[in-house]
DNA sequence: CCAGCCGATGTTTACGTAAACATCGACGGG
DNA sequence: CCCGTCGATGTTTACGTAAACATCGGCTGG
């Protein structure tokens, strides 16, 4: 910085001005600082800049594997809306979803330039986390439950799954089956959760679940169990590739889809329309999730908030994205 | 620090040693510190470090968007071995793929706190991309083709190819018909020069190409073609959707798979095992090809090479993963 | 015509850390 | 018994930037 100066015959000041796009710098000086700039190469240290400002313009997001879509299609979403506001976005990678690894996380945060925690986690481990997030460092949750200690960004998973039940009990089905997701997900909770009251509500008997690890190898082995179920004619499965295991086992037991079976799936990915049949399924906006979480963080930023911890916090509200139900050829009148 | 040294009665210098763990410290004294650390909640200011230390212990991974199969793994891959070697990974996302995107993700590079660079990019852009790197800052390519300008890490798409073609022919059939990716995919040249190269040396006549664009759709839509061509009896996909369709298009038709058609995809995603039918594929190590991207970036960094654009640079290589071929139920022999 | 004011620019300083150098005490060999 | 040496610790300084304050000229209005 200070050769750039040298050579525009300017002080130092000038140039951070200039850099920063500062008014108060006549058109002239600044063209010339501009032309120093280029002539040398010179490119702002960003470590100089956090340190003196005191920020690092930077997310981080803690996640686990990115193994499913939806946690994909948010960071993705989360890096690009970062981005639309100057802020770089940090990856925290955490391995084997055990406590202490979660713990272990939040604590490497400390050490870690970011200003603000964007936690992208649907198991349970995050309740009972000790989370010792440094003062001054926001965070947000998305797709799952937080107690009351952060807000959270979510799809409108319940009200998904209720149009799922729905469309199906509208077609003329008894009941429906549910192909649901590991215990220990938000996520599957939830919609399943939201399937049985629907059905309820509607005055139907529920039956006993099944359940996968969302795989779609554990949706073929439940699948093969519905197959032999007589009185199955409605499957609400809570994920897609759950869904395309189902429809392998129930095409390799000879009952057709949808003619004998309808079978409704969740998260809409891209290949879901080119089952066998194209599948229906519940469609989640992921990329505005993410923009959420990123809005989210950055005006609690503003704002300076307290970090959690203090009782009366409130104002940690969870916000839903709505979901929408995608019909394709995977579902039919009974009998139809 | 201050604070710290305080409480602990020793001078700052002190507290920097024991925080990172030098030697020449009394057992006595480094528990004393330990101590009012934890105390006082003390965390290492990393903007600061960065300054002092000239390095900031962090990886720019620029993509485009994150919807491929083999980007995410490899990023997931690239996290967990940074965060192995105490590095964090900052994303970089180009959202649209056009020259000047990628020019523009080069240049906010020279701002960004970031010490190396690994580019996951698959389209011809970068060869005419005016990388402007900063001194210092190195580069690792993973699936794509840099010229001679950067090592490249990739699986070798060649050798999969090469497999699945020999598979087909092996099963007795004529030949081999090939549903290609897009043209500005360097994997899917690579993954179409392979097919036609193997067929000719059988001594085999090589089909029209018939190109989608990586989607189920685009996958199904050239199903439609190639089930009205009479003497297609294999095919290969360059990559599992377009293989999903391409079932969905052949069973539409009245096609049995593999009793009439079989089928070869790339790249081994979850779901294919549980496609109707289960689908023989090309499986890719994309973990690998992370962990020897940033193997490679950390060596580099060691080394404290040039940054490329010498003429006589050298030592830039492509690192091939190699592939492995999974044999499902979408390929039989002929009339089988 | 001059006081005051404002806009453009320069000067000083502090951000938190770690390298380089300085100091100080203890211990051992001549 | 003294000096050299070495290990443990303290002191000084610089990293690159931007806020805060200082300065300096020109312009406006009484």
């Amino acid at each position: 910085m200070a050769d750039v100066a040298r050579l525009a015959g300017v002080s130092s000041q000038t140039v951070s001005r200039v850099s920063n796009g500062f008014a108060g710098v006549t058109e002239d000086t600044r063209r010339q600082v501009l032309a120093a700039m280029r002539e040398l190469g010179y490119r702002p240290n960003s470590a100089a800049r956090a340190l003196r400002r005191g920020e690092f313009r930077t997310l981080g997001v803690i996640t686990f594997s990115l193994s499913t879509m939806g946690n994909i299609r948010t960071l993705e979403a989360i890096a690009t809306s970062a981005a639309g506001h100057g802020y770089a976005v940090t990856l925290l990678p955490v391995a084997v979803p055990t406590q202490d690894e979660v713990n272990g996380a939040f604590s490497r945060l400390g050490e870690l330039a970011v200003d603000a925690v964007i936690v992208i986690m649907e198991i349970h481990l995050l309740d009972a986390a000790t989370v010792s997030v440094p003062p001054g460092v926001q965070v947000v949750v998305a797709d799952s439950d937080a107690g009351d200690r952060y807000p959270v960004v979510d799809t409108d998973q319940a009200g998904g799954a209720r149009d799922a039940v729905r469309h199906l009990l509208g077609l003329g089905h008894e009941t429906v089956w549910h192909l649901a997701g590991p215990e220990d997900s938000f996520a599957a909770q939830r919609r399943a959760d939201a399937w049985r009251t629907t059905l309820t509500e509607a005055g139907r008997p529920a039956p006993p679940p099944v359940r996968g690890d969302w795989s779609a190898q554990s949706g073929y082995r439940a699948g093969l169990l519905l197959a032999d179920e007589p009185g199955c004619t409605a499957v609400f499965a809570a994920n897609d590739q759950m869904a395309l295991g189902l429809l392998r086992a129930l095409h390799e037991r000879g009952r057709r889809v949808p003619e004998d079976v309808s079978v409704v799936g969740f998260d809409d990915i891209p290949e879901s329309a080119s089952f066998l049949p194209p599948l229906t399924t519940v469609h989640q906006d992921f990329a505005e999730v993410g923009r959420l979480c990123v809005e989210g963080v950055l005006s609690k930023m503003r704002e300076g908030g307290d970090t959690g911890g203090g009782s009366a916090a409130g104002g940690h509200g969870t916000t839903l994205v709505p979901t929408r139900l995608v019909v394709r050829q995977s579902t039919a009148r009974r009998g139809g």
